[in-house]
RNA sequence: GCCGGGAUGGUGGAAUUGGCAUACACACAAGACUUAAAAUCUUGCCCUCGAAAGAGGUUGCGGGUUCGAGUCCCGCUCCCGGCACCA
């Protein structure tokens, strides 16, 4: 919960919040309430302890030891044996569901609540769960939902301890509970007290009478990590009859999976029946034992394989601490929605026993997180699974791979979910052979051409305006790639540079400075258009890039970088609003500042004309975009 | 029910900090080239009025803030994901 906090720059905040809910960090406190008439008292937990006086009622969970035990004697031991074998009849699924019907039995017992003294029944039923808290809490129907459902039920008693402002609650009617913060009443001398002030003020007073105390509690579950199959890492411990489950010694791992094994579909893990996996030797005694056959739940696994990629070469150890720290944290992790909570939150567990333990320096393991959407076919979400898959095979088959990969990243952003549709891919091919095809038509004329002269200020109009577009691209994609982690708009960008060098052919034929510099020009943009494609289709931009002369290949060039000087332009467009709506657009000199724009703009024919009946009131200036006159 | 995300042309999507809504494509239509087809190229392509210039409207619905809202605020509808008796 507190790495959490660390992690909103890097991290989307859906995957942060579903992990604390799933923590679910909750604080409160436990209360003792006295069984009347045994030496045995009850814990339960509450998150609200103000509302104690309005506890009428106690509910244990069918598996607390004191629903069995506190029933016998009475003669509500029969009722509560058979309603004990009916839950545990019952699956989890339906019984832990909001759904379900609450049942529940009385159990003969009574208990005193700490703060009044009064006696209060004591129930079992369905809907109290064992693994939270201390699988027992004290009923308060007037200010709790479900306790309330129950108590309608059974016909227990309601009393309302917590007044909400400006109004008041009828105990004997309310249907629903209520159960935001309000102020104390009928509760002796902590009547008139709200909210949190309420609940530290009750928790200090049980304290101080060892009736209870502040609590924190957690929803987090436990985690079996044994899996009953064949591929997972093999639990490594020896069970011997004589010395029980001892681990296998350190110079003795990894325990390795046997690879020689038959799978079939008999239900079961085949290293449950493999004796020369099973037969081993107690490490402690050497007396004949055997081997754990469970294995490791694959996300075991998952939680710190990327450690080892920081020493792939170590033999002695999973990872070197240099190493690791010198790579991690991760920069940026790339991976499905889905894993947002589990595989996740399991790797940040293992990197802090990690850190624990002296074995990294870094907080968490992944800075940055990208989840990457789902991909739906016919409903539903594409997986292996499911048998949903489109093979990419298909489209490598009549496009090629370059297609289908520019395909698959111009669809959509990566972070969104993607419906699945191989509409388009034509023109991802068509967008290629049209690269290719400029490229036949300039590779003559580029090949011989030098690099562009430092200090080259271009004559022509047409040679200033093509590099302004490469160096434009290469700062879009250079950011929608590495910023914004849009490659549909990075791809995009390199489409208008192309369509650009299209319209740049028919005028370069009727171009009179077809110099050295210019055709250094026109190949710094064929440099910079391979270079900038390179990544989503790399086998035609390696032709291209061989055929021009290179030996090197692509994957050694170092990635372009744009001139600032040269993606500014001389003029600029300036949008004209009257009231908001657009009226004009003019052309101003990039260097024209605020006063000169306006004056340009209130001279203009086009603008007098609007607002010549009008009185302009005020006029707002946004530098480099637009002009607002407000006129009345 | 609670938490989170989303809704923009016929389709996928763009709009980066509140500043030209519909970039870039797909599909479609018309034309050019061709004996013909494919490929390619050109043009059109949110809606209404208009021959055009242009005018008005439009980002799920209803309000608000602002000179200005797809973007911010309030209320709703629908869709998707997560959690789901957690005391």
């Amino acid at each position: 919960m507190e790495g959490c906090k660390g992690l909103t720059k890097g991290w989307p905040e859906q995957v942060l919040t579903m992990q604390s809910n799933w923590i679910g960090k909750s604080y409160g406190a436990e209360v003792d309430f006295q069984v009347k008439g045994k030496d045995e008292s009850i814990r339960v937990f509450t998150t609200r302890p103000d509302t104690l006086y309005g506890a009428t009622f106690m509910v244990l969970a069918p598996e607390h030891p004191l629903t069995f035990v506190l029933s016998r004697g009475t003669e509500q031991a029969e009722l509560v044996d058979d309603f004990i074998k009916n839950v545990k009849r019952e699956d989890k699924i339906s019984r832990t569901s909001e759904k379900g019907e609450k049942e529940g039995v009385f159990t003969g017992a009574y208990v005193v609540n700490p703060l009044n003294g009064e006696d209060i029944p004591v129930w079992s039923a369905n809907f109290v769960l064992m693994d939270y808290g201390t699988g027992a809490i004290m009923s308060v129907p007037a200010h709790d939902q479900r306790d309330l459902d129950f108590a309608r039920k059974y016909g227990l008693t309601v009393r309302v301890v917590i007044e909400p402002p400006e109004d008041s609650l009828d105990a004997l009617t309310m249907t629903e509970a209520f159960s935001v913060d309000g102020t104390m009443v009928c509760s002796d001398s902590f009547d008139g007290l709200f909210g949190n002030e309420a609940r530290r003020k009750v928790c200090d007073y049980l304290e101080k009478k060892k009736l209870g105390k502040p609590t924190v509690n957690y929803r987090l579950r436990d985690w079996g990590v044994s899996r009953q199959r064949y591929w997972g890492t093999p639990i490594p411990i020896v069970h011997c009859d004589d010395c029980g489950l001892i681990p296998v010694p350190e110079n003795q791992l990894p325990v390795k999976l046997p690879l020689d094994v038959e799978l079939g579909d008999r239900g079961r893990s085949p290293l449950t029946t493999l004796a020369e996996f099973i037969e081993t030797e107690c490490p402690k005694c050497n007396k004949p034992a055997r081997r754990e056959t469970d294995t490791l739940d694959t996300f075991v696994c998952s939680s710190w394989y990327f450690y080892r990629y920081t020493s792939p070469h170590n033999n002695r150890a999973a990872f070197d601490k240099y190493d690791a720290d010198y790579w991690m944290p991760v920069d940026q992790y790339i991976g499905g929605i889905e894993h947002a909570i589990l595989h996740l939150l399991y790797s940040r567990f293992f990197h802090l026993v990690f850190e624990d333990m002296g074995l990294v320096k870094s907080d968490e393991p992944f800075s940055n997180l990208l989840t990457q959407g789902m991909v739906i076919k016919d409903g539903a979400k594409m997986s292996k699974s499911k048998g949903n898959v489109v093979d990419p095979e298909e489209i490598i088959e009549t496009h090629g791979a370059d297609t289908a990969r520019l395909f698959i990243l111009f669809a959509a952003p990566p972070i969104k979910d993607l419906e699945w549709s191989s509409q388009g891919v034509e023109g991802c091919s068509r967008f290629l052979k049209r690269v290719w095809r400029i490229f036949e038509d300039f590779v003559e004329e580029i090949k011989t051409a030098k690099s562009v002269s430092e200090d080259y200020e271009a004559g022509a109009k047409e040679l200033r305006e093509l590099r302004r577009m490469a160096h434009v691209t290469i700062r879009r994609v250079t950011e929608d790639i590495q910023i914004r982690m849009q490659f549909n708009t990075a791809i995009a960008a390199i489409m208008e540079l192309v369509n650009h060098l299209y319209s740049f052919r028919d005028e370069w034929t009727s171009l009179k400075e077809k110099s050295d510099e210019a055709r250094a020009v026109l190949r710094e943009a064929f440099d910079i258009l391979i270079l900038l494609l390179s990544p989503f289709a790399p086998h035609i931009a390696e032709e291209m890039w061989s055929r021009l002369g290179y030996e090197m290949s692509l994957g050694f060039v170092s990635w372009p970088v744009f001139n600032e000087v040269l993606t500014q332009t001389e003029e600029m467009l300036i949008v004209v609003q009257v009231n908001g709506k657009v009226r004009h657009r003019i052309m101003v000199p990039t260097s024209a500042d605020e006063e000169a724009v306006k004056a340009r703009v209130l001279d203009d024919p086009k603008i007098r004309e609007q607002t010549k009946d009008k009185e302009v009131r005020k006029i707002i200036v946004v530098p480099g975009k637009l002009v607002n006159i407000v006129a009345k």
